[in-house]
DNA sequence: CGGACAAGCTGA
DNA sequence: CAGCTTGTCCGG
């Protein structure tokens, strides 16, 4: 039976800890308390793991742990007479004088590389947060005593059909940094395998089941794959591929011989929490650190990727055949009030296929206005329009307030639909199909495209829990085009290639349908003709006109206690203030190096401070 | 974070 | 001035 390289569990390396734990009440004599020490102490600086705690201390490692220890190593320690966790981020080194120092409580297991300690550093400077919060992210789920250790025999290197991809692959890996624009319908998979040729490579994808995929893909290859997060320890070992999602920004692994990010331009590689690190940027800086080649892989290249690398695409017949058909509507001349459904859709409807129909308005109606008297609900808390919820209610997005379906004004209870919402588009459609609609939303409707009806309508939700269909109908892109978010334009495109992937490329049938009163917005025609940089290269002139990312570089302040902050911030040469609005204040600067140098030397006020860099809306 | 300790308020 | 609250500081 020949070796499999997946199954190295068996041989381990001595673990880490002793387990001794008996002695661990017994306080460790400090040679120093006498005088001079006649031996060297080992001793380690140790960053706690609690997030209030921005601040490294020095312990005494006994004798019987000093061969566990080393950087990276997660241990626990007595702290203000508490114990916490941490990690062994120096070794060996000078303790300040007159501190008496106390013995390292527990070896707990292995940590992350080295490397990552620099890492977690310069992200915590780069999106304003605790080196603490990244570190856990770059930490095993769980005790992790031993590595598994490399087969003895490694698989001969993978011979590789010579395709475009593959081409492409090379002239990349040739690059520091390199964007890859590959077209909707194109599998990366090459491009992976070509780069795991150099060695064991990291990869990023947006959602975990890719990057699973992918990675399930190399293992029949008969590459190492370690999947994380669940396979940290192979991951730690070094020797393997590793695959995750955002997360895996963190991987722990020291040295990769190549840094993949799949759909760079993904919203979902951005952290929520602070510190909202990106993981496309993490791994752009680890790339650099390492002396390795970064490959940022997307249809639809980010302005942020476009910045750094080298733009390699396909051949434009190649691009072309990788994105669907697109059926633009032009709704320019109909009236405002003549509904959501073209004739082309409705053709496209009672066609033969599954369809997919997508409509980011949840509820049954966005927009309702008295039968009665023609006002506009609204909420009586803070009156923003409410919308009308599936089972009668008025409820207000904003704030929350649920109110029953009643005009404020005139007290009738008939109200008529401005802008329908999902639920009710619908019961529109079955009359208009003729057969059952399923209804799928991020909290309703049944599993990914599993219904059994041959048409679904849904929010942008759907797009993620539907694999295949063969028609996706966007029946209000101009909600999309017009967003107010200074991304919408990216985030538009991003959607039509979250369609183009569920229909399949042209060739295969695919189609999508976009109804629009604006045809000619070049994320439209972008998608139609497969040329993605139409959308980057006005969007990148229009946030230069504007003075928005990537452009500068920003941070939104916000919190209770933002107020005492921006009060004793002061803003260096070139970098503003801009604010507040709704309760938070804008910080731009030309470049991040200004702007991450002005965050990390402004005072902190006591009390909730939220430092969002890189916002994605503000 | 959470304990220590100091400064501030209350009641007789 | 004891007894308690509130706030700031610091941890090896």
């Amino acid at each position: 039976m020949a070796a499999d390289p997946n199954q190295p569990s068996l041989s381990f390396d001595p673990p880490p800890v002793g387990g001794s734990d008996a002695s661990a009440q017994t306080p460790t004599p400090v040679a120093g308390a006498a005088g001079e020490s006649a031996v060297a102490q080992h001793v380690v600086r140790v960053r706690p793991d609690e997030p209030a705690i921005d601040k490294t201390f020095d312990y005494l490692v006994p004798p019987s742990m000093s061969d566990q220890i080393r950087v990276g190593t997660m241990v626990r320690i007595a702290l203000h007479g508490r114990r916490v966790g941490g990690w062994v981020v120096e070794d060996r080194v000078e303790p300040p004088p007159g501190v008496t120092l106390q013995s390292i409580a527990k070896v707990s297991g292995w940590g992350p590389p080295p490397e990552l300690f620099d890492l977690a550093d310069w992200a915590s400077w780069r999106w304003a947060g605790r080196p603490a919060a990244i570190l856990r992210t770059a930490s095993p789920p769980s005790i992790v005593r031993g590595l598994p250790r490399a087969p003895v025999r490694t698989l001969p290197p993978q011979p590789v059909a010579t395709d475009e991809v593959h081409e492409l692959a090379k002239e990349a890996l040739s690059c520091a940094v390199a964007t890859v624009r590959l077209a909707p319908a194109v599998d990366p998979y090459p491009l992976l395998l070509a780069a795991a040729a150099l060695g064991p490579i990291l990869v990023a994808a947006p959602v975990a089941s890719t990057a699973r995929h992918l990675g399930l893909r190399l293992r029949r290859a008969g590459l190492p794959v370690a999947l994380l997060p669940d396979d940290w320890s192979l991951a730690r070992a070094g020797w393997a591929n590793v695959l995750g999602s955002r997360s895996a920004a963190f991987a722990p692994i020291a040295s990769p011989a190549a840094i993949v990010v799949l759909d760079e331009h993904d919203e979902s590689f951005q952290q929520e929490q602070t510190p909202t690190w990106n993981a496309r940027d993490v791994l752009l800086e680890r790339a650099r650190r390492c002396g390795v080649p970064c490959l940022l892989v997307s249809p639809t290249p980010s302005l942020e990727a476009l910045n750094g690398g080298t733009l390699l695409t396909q051949s434009r017949t190649a691009e072309r055949a990788g994105w669907p058909m697109f059926d633009i509507v032009d709704r320019r001349d109909e009236p405002p009030g003549s509904g959501l459904f073209s004739e082309r859709f409705v053709q496209v409807l009672r066609g033969e296929g599954r369809v997919v129909c997508i409509l980011n308005r949840k509820g049954r109606s966005r927009l309702s206005s008295c039968v009665a008297c023609g006002e506009v609900a609204s909420c009586e808390n803070c009156s923003a329009a409410v919308i009308q919820g599936d089972d009668g209610t008025l409820v207000c997005l904003r704030c929350n307030t649920v109110r029953p379906l009643l005009c404020a004004k005139c007290g009738g209870t008939k109200m008529k639909n401005l802008r329908a919402g999902v639920n009710r588009v619908r019961e529109e459609l079955e009359a208009l199909a003729r057969e059952p609609v399923a209804e799928l939303t991020a909290e309703h409707g049944t599993d990914a495209g599993g219904t059994g009806t041959r048409i679904v309508v849904g929010t942008e939700a759907a797009l993620h829990r539907i694999h295949k269909a063969d028609v996706v109908a966007f029946l209000d892109f101009d909600q999309e085009l017009l967003a107010p978010r200074y991304r919408a334009a990216e985030e538009a495109l991003a959607l039509l290639v979250r369609a183009a992937r569920v229909v399949g490329p042209r060739a295969g049938g695919g189609r999508v349908l976009v109804q629009t009163r604006q045809p000619h917005h070049e994320v439209v025609q972008g998608a139609l003709l497969a040329e993605p940089s139409r959308v980057s290269d006005a969007e990148r002139e229009r946030r230069q006109l504007l003075g928005y990312p990537p452009a500068t570089a920003m941070a939104v302040v916000s919190g209770a206690s933002a107020p005492a902050w921006v009060e004793s911030f002061h803003a260096p040469m070139g970098v503003e203030v801009l604010g507040p609005s709704d309760g938070q204040w804008i910080v731009r600067a030309p470049t991040h190096e200004l702007l991450c140098d002005a965050l990390a030397e402004a005072p902190r006020p006591p009390g909730r401070l939220r430092i969002h860099v890189d916002p994605l809306r503000f």
